[in-house]
RNA sequence: GGAGAGAUGGCUGAGCGGUUUAAAGCGGCGGUCUUGAAAACCGUUGAGGGUUUCCCCCUCCCAGGGUUCGAAUCCCUGUCUCUCCGCCA
């Protein structure tokens, strides 16, 4: 959520920022709520002093031994205008809490203009595409060789968008993980922390994927208010709702292993082969939690935190920023990491780096103590460090031989027993 | 799943319908005293919001409803924690 401010204040200016990320605010709208609430607010706060002081009248006269009854007479129907007018002030403030919830982050002047995929902006290239002698398949076809990735299988448990692994896959797919975790508790100074796969809506609203994305999630069926996280940044951030840290203990580095669930409503016909884009998968999640000051650094670190997998794992890639039509909700500024797939001659993206401000902070009241000892809004950066199915694929892709077996990557064979090639 | 007990400001903890719209202690901060420190003493000390912005007002005692002129206090629902029993990885 935006600083309130925003809107009072210079909505026209937030207007026409927010344009650039193609969202409409409807700024008439928003500045007849807030005149109502005004005045509304003002009336309410008049009749509670009212009653406050008459109470307290009554109070003491009924402690003098008084006779209260003309007291309390006089009072008549104050508590009934208070308690209508205080109903119309808490349904001004929901509509106008419900159309802030809607509104996405400011986007960072520094980013590509534009609003198509087409407008993102390659930064850097990292790695060459390596040369085959012979013509590389994609990670389908390598994945069939031993039914090492079952396509089939996971369609007949739980249909499309779902894969089951097989033997070295699966191990691969595993030591993927273990790796990513280690490189970032043991090099990059993260916090591995285990965290719930289902939480509360209020965690969705405090990250940003409620109101505007209930469609992409997976809500757990029966009598609970659960979901499964479309990603790890939810209940990582989110352990900071309702909190106030201290300054000293910034910056919170936070790194979690988990699966994610995202039922890609939207995307019919978008990928549908393969392994790219499925309901489960699994994803090693950054997260840093700074004060603003902090927040540019944090944010390039985190970055080069997730691009250090990638070259661990001697992957080709290129980091993309991405247009303001492109950009997350909740993001003032995200790059993406591109991985090159010779299966497909194309990079595809493996990391997703974003930079939220205070944006979440604020939705979630998650604070810290500035140098005067007032509570500030956390800023947050999350990032992908990277996604483990993608990344299996890119190894796959990458490392496969003539004979369709796969090659490790020096980075991987400890947590492979040693093994140099899989797949027999 | 069953039965009980709880949830109060940074922490401990009183209050159980109006002189308490949160006592007291601890901690924190400022000051007096001191060569300095400790001790003692004095003062101060939460969050959010409104506003005619160095003043005043409103809200917040787990959450949401209700009773009342008035609720931390009474009633209902929910959440969480603790103890015991059952079950289970």
């Amino acid at each position: 959520m935006l600083d309130m401010k925003l809107f009072r204040h210079d909505i026209t200016a937030l207007a026409s920022s927010l344009a650039s990320r193609g969202f409409t605010l409807d700024v008439a709208a928003f500045d007849a709520l807030e005149e109502k609430r005004k005045s509304c607010q003002q009336e309410t706060q008049a009749l509670q002093t009212e009653r406050n002081a008459s109470s307290k009248a009554i109070g003491q006269a009924k402690a003098r031994g008084e006779d209260i009854a003309p007291l309390v007479a006089e009072v008549g129907e104050l508590g009934d205008r208070l308690v209508e007018s205080n109903h119309q002030l808490q349904a001004i403030l929901s509509e106008i809490d419900t159309l802030c919830l809607s509104v996405p982050n400011v986007l960072e002047d520094s980013i590509p203009a534009g609003l198509r995929e087409e407008d993102n902006v390659v930064l850097s290239h990292w790695g060459e595409p390596f040369k085959f002698a012979f013509e590389p398949k994609d990670h389908i076809a390598l994945g069939a060789l031993n039914r090492g990735i079952d396509f089939e299988a996971g369609a007949a448990l739980s249909g499309s968008r779902f894969v089951v692994l097989r033997k070295d896959m699966a191990r691969l797919h595993r030591a993927l993980g273990q790796f990513m975790l280690d490189l970032h508790t043991q090099k990059h100074g993260y916090e591995e922390t285990y965290v719930p796969y289902l939480v509360k809506s209020e965690c969705l609203y405090g990250t940003g994927q409620l109101p505007k994305f209930k469609e992409d999630q997976f809500e757990c069926a029966g009598d609970h208010d659960l979901t499964l996280i479309p990603t790890a940044e939810v209940p990582l951030t989110n352990l900071f709702r309702d909190k106030i840290v201290s300054a000293d203990a910034l910056p919170i580095k936070l790194v979690a292993h988990t699966p994610c669930f995202r039922s890609e409503a939207g995307s019919y016909g978008k990928d549908t082969a393969g392994m790219i884009r499925q309901h489960q998968f699994e994803k090693v999640e950054l997260v840093q939690l700074v004060s603003e000051e902090q927040a540019e650094s944090a944010f390039s670190d985190l970055c080069s935190h997730a691009e250090a997998v990638l070259q661990a794992l001697k992957l080709p890639y290129r980091r993309v920023a991405l247009c303001g039509g492109d950009t997350a909700f909740s993001a003032a500024k995200t790059y993406d990491l591109e991985v090159w797939l010779p299966g497909q001659q194309l990079y595809r993206e493996i990391s997703s780096c974003s930079y939220c401000r205070d944006f979440q902070a604020r939705r979630m009241s998650a604070r810290y103590r500035g140098p005067d000892g007032k509570p500030l809004f956390l800023h947050t950066v999350n990032g992908s460090g990277v996604a483990i199915g993608r990344a299996l694929i890119a190894v796959v892709e990458n490392y496969q031989l003539e004979n369709g077996r796969i090659a490790v990557p020096d980075a991987l064979q400890t947590y492979l027993s040693g093994a140099a090639v899989l797949g027999d």
